[in-house]
DNA sequence: ATCCGACTTTGCGCCGGCGCAAACTCTGCG
DNA sequence: CGCAGAGTTTGCGCCGGCGCAAAGTCGGAT
């Protein structure tokens, strides 16, 4: 938890780009470092928001829950990437749990010092800001998609969102980074878990993707492209 | 469009909140006053990103048109809110169509003062965050709502959420402040104007609201929130 | 080795909401 | 004053996707 970590760890990722060696040491002695095991909570939602987070490894998913007890996955953290930015947000409480899909290792800062990295180097803010445009494109396309488009195709871009950020080349075809579910996949795409699995197994059947447990992999993803496409 | 602008219209605005009176003067002097009838563009999807606005008054919509060209409407703007400030968030094109839903008001600012206004004073930028925090949230609400929920509730929180947003106080119950068609509350919720015409039909029939043409008026909004809520 | 729980697959029947269609009404414009 | 076009209402039939159900499979824990 206390271990002396290593500037290199945090220097090349976009929020503390383009810092001094010793700027990034004053930061990181600031930090906690947790290792969270897959399936625990680091935040939950409508607590206080004391800290936020860097994931430096693993996997972690930001989901709420509705009051009938449904789960909603509203977004998926890559290592690299801040969450748990509420308080920058003018939040006192986090609008979403955070939990470990696989083992992860997470820095935690306290919020004070949000205003201070701000200040520091506006590269931060820039950064931030960034991060926030692009989950704010992500989320408005996902509304689209499921105001206009069928379940086939919200599927399908949900997986090829997950391809994009955290997919790995295999020698069958790209596969999908951390254990997921289908039921994982119905709550990315407001849909049930027989659906997702009906559809995965004819795309398995045509050869665009295969999937064992916990585990996706696809194989074709030009024609997943296309089946992602609004149909005319 | 060049007429002296008084200070006192933007001081109270939260964006400006705290500043004195010749740094708001500087501020409008730097604007340009535009004038927008109704169902003029203010700005379009996918062109260059080249100004940030400020609604003084009037209605903004900002939507999207999709491949094959239906309309999503991703969010209302009330008198007083900054708007197209995706230069702010590192997008050089707009995201989004920003159109004038009634004639209104509005200020610009060329994008390169976004950076002098965050710097200047950061009330600006805590504001701003804030803004976006508050989107953020209502953009997660309205999918976990589409994820989730049946039609008749999320017709019901899209009324919901216009009636806190720009209600108006009348005789009969709380009018929504700027025309409004089926079709618009179609576009909000993800259905077709049809299913929006037949539940306010019924929802009229039922005493909860009363509506003529581009108009609706809420006379019982506690009924509104029972309809919203999940079914169990 | 065995058991239990989590994950997955598949079938069946129903129904909410969409597509299509037609008629009606209001408003603004020429 | 009348017409065109936009907005609204309502009916009808179909079907995609959900609810329910049951069984099979896999992996980890005891």
């Amino acid at each position: 938890m206390t271990q002396r970590l290593d500037e290199c760890l945090i220097m090349a990722l976009p929020p503390f780009a383009g810092l001094a060696r010793d700027q990034v040491r004053a930061i990181l002695d600031e930090a906690t470092s947790h290792r969270h095991a897959a399936g625990t909570t680091v935040f939950a939602e409508a607590t206080s928001a004391l800290r936020f987070f860097l994931l430096l490894d693993g996997h972690v998913r930001a989901q709420r829950i509705t009051p009938n007890g449904e789960q909603v996955i509203l977004h998926e953290i890559p290592p690299g990437e801040l969450f748990g930015i509420a308080p920058a947000l003018g939040l006192l409480i986090y609008p979403a749990t955070a939990i470990a899909v696989s083992e992860s290792i997470v820095l935690a800062w306290p919020v004070r010092l949000w205003a201070v990295f701000m200040a520091q180097h506006d590269g931060f803010a820039r950064q931030t800001f960034r991060t926030l445009g692009q989950r704010m494109q992500d989320n408005n396309d996902r509304i689209i998609e499921m105001a206009t488009q069928a379940v086939e195709q919200r599927i399908s871009n949900a997986l090829l969102r997950l391809v994009n950020q955290s997919g790995r080349k295999t020698a069958v075809g790209i596969e999908i980074n951390f254990p997921i579910t289908r039921q994982d996949l119905a709550e990315m795409s407001g849909t049930t878990l027989h659906t997702v699995s009906r559809l995965l197994s004819a795309w398995e059947k045509a050869g665009i993707v295969q999937s064992e447990r916990k585990k996706i992999t696809v194989v074709q993803p030009h024609q997943l492209v296309l089946l992602a496409q609004p149909q005319p």
